[in-house]
DNA sequence: TGGGTGATGGACT
DNA sequence: GTCCATCACCCAC
């Protein structure tokens, strides 16, 4: 499944997380797992500003057995269990030692949707199989094992398939969640595509 | 070593 | 709108 859509390595070395974020927006991400390929088109994100950012996990510099791989090169994974429930997929961006990383809130499924919906336990396709970071992790079989895994390689990867989106294709506002991070929680870092059904809300 | 908490989702009123 | 499952993580003690 490798070809060259795939995203190159200096998409994810760039050092604007808010830019990085916007350009996920329309990407592919599949994943191959036993020999199933899932996969679906990126249509929420939000942005995470390393160690300036009360929202982030790494505010303040902080480097734990957690955060770490938020500190290498980007163009790996960040999975983390959040509430106990759900795992939350990342992208790391950045060069070496700044810690950021793009969540992604939300997928349009396009490939393997019977195995997604078996996932999820689901029999029809509604915006619940994918539209929240815990659901489309489910659906895409992500779980802690794809921590600090390369998006470059076989198991996980991000296509750019041409899909174009211009500045009005694209709603700007606050991230979900993040209230305990008081000023930061009101800064513009989360980013959807407008009127898509798989974003997790308005 | 203990306890509060969280980048959520689903069930229910 | 409300409630809460469920547990890794983190930091204060």
């Amino acid at each position: 499944m490798k070809n060259n859509k795939q995203l190159p390595k200096y998409f994810y070395l760039q050092d604007d997380v808010q830019w990085v974020a916007q350009q996920l927006l329309g990407k592919v991400i599949y994943t191959s797992i036993n020999g199933l390929v899932t996969g679906g088109i990126i249509v929420e994100t939000e942005a995470y500003n390393g160690i300036t950012d009360k929202a982030s996990h790494a505010y303040g510099r902080r480097f734990t057995e957690r955060t770490k791989v938020m500190y290498g090169e980007g163009g790996v994974s960040y999975v983390y269990l959040c509430y106990g429930i759900h795992y939350l997929f990342n992208v790391v961006t950045g060069p070496i030692d700044v810690p950021q990383a793009v969540l992604v809130r939300g997928i349009e499924p396009i490939v393997g949707l019977d195995y997604m919906l078996k996932r999820r336990n689901m029999e029809v396709l509604t915006p619940r199989l994918s539209a929240g970071p815990g659901t489309l992790t489910q659906a895409l079989g992500i779980a802690g094992n794809f921590n600090g895994k390369s998006l470059s390689g076989d198991d996980i990867w991000i296509e750019d398939v041409g899909i174009s989106l211009d500045e009005q294709d694209i709603v700007v506002s606050t991230r979900i969640g993040v209230e305990y991070a008081k000023e930061d929680a009101l800064l513009p870092w989360r980013y959807y595509i407008k009127g898509n059904r798989f974003v997790s809300r308005k």
